[in-house]
DNA sequence: ATCACTTGTCAGCGATCGCTGACATTTTCC
DNA sequence: GGAAAATGTCAGCGATCGCTGACAAGTGAT
């Protein structure tokens, strides 16, 4: 469970969710510049490739799960993982009105 | 920022950091059991084989990080990621003692 | 304007991805 | 015990990954 003491002990870096690829992109770099580290540094501390820093700040939607996650580490990110109790009011995104017809329809197509 | 609201309208939904995708794989499925949703129909809603599923609960360190959002999507979870103000106390994790020598070495092997 | 530093771009290579479809295994009911 | 459902496994395919190394373009300070 957290608690009151787990938040005051940290600081949001953004009041804007992670949905998607770019979303995580932005908040990397910017984390990253708030610790005045450059690419360099940061890909050699997480063990990737400098390509590999610019492209995740652009929002590669197909990045590896495990290099994100120490990426996150690298930048003394952490994350907490919320259960929505609502229902599925969630959907902000204005696209994707029915997520299940789309899937549907494309595997269709092959 | 985070605000004492935001935490009450959510629930935690395990003690556990996600810090690999190990961790991640085991929150996904009791996620997805919490839910009472099989394999075949969370994959359906995300938008990836059934194999994919598997393989992302088991840890699958390499996969595609747009795939794992969309996952936390569909199962009512939401990412905060919450900066540490203390510098480096964080890892409770026993391995990595300087991750800077390890990429070192790897990479001289290489 | 110049210099140092940082960041972005490219090609091409081996490695790994995510997929299908069928089958084996395990779990869940009655 | 037995049927049905859920879950796990495999091979092999095209697609995409992440990498190197070099260079171009942007940025900042003097």
């Amino acid at each position: 469970m957290i608690t009151i003491a787990d938040i005051l002990r940290k600081k949001a870096i953004a009041d804007m969710l992670v949905r998607t690829p770019s979303d995580l992109g932005k908040l990397l770099r910017a984390r990253r510049k708030e610790l005045g580290l450059d690419q360099q540094t940061l890909a050699a501390r997480v063990g990737v490739s400098r390509l590999w820093i610019i492209e995740i700040e652009k929002g590669k939607p197909r990045a590896a799960l495990g290099f994100v996650l120490r990426t996150l580490t690298a930048l003394g990110l952490s994350l907490d993982v919320l259960a929505d109790d609502r229902p599925r009011a969630t959907t902000s995104t204005p696209a994707v009105p029915d997520i299940d017809a789309v899937v549907r329809s494309a595997r269709k197509r092959s």
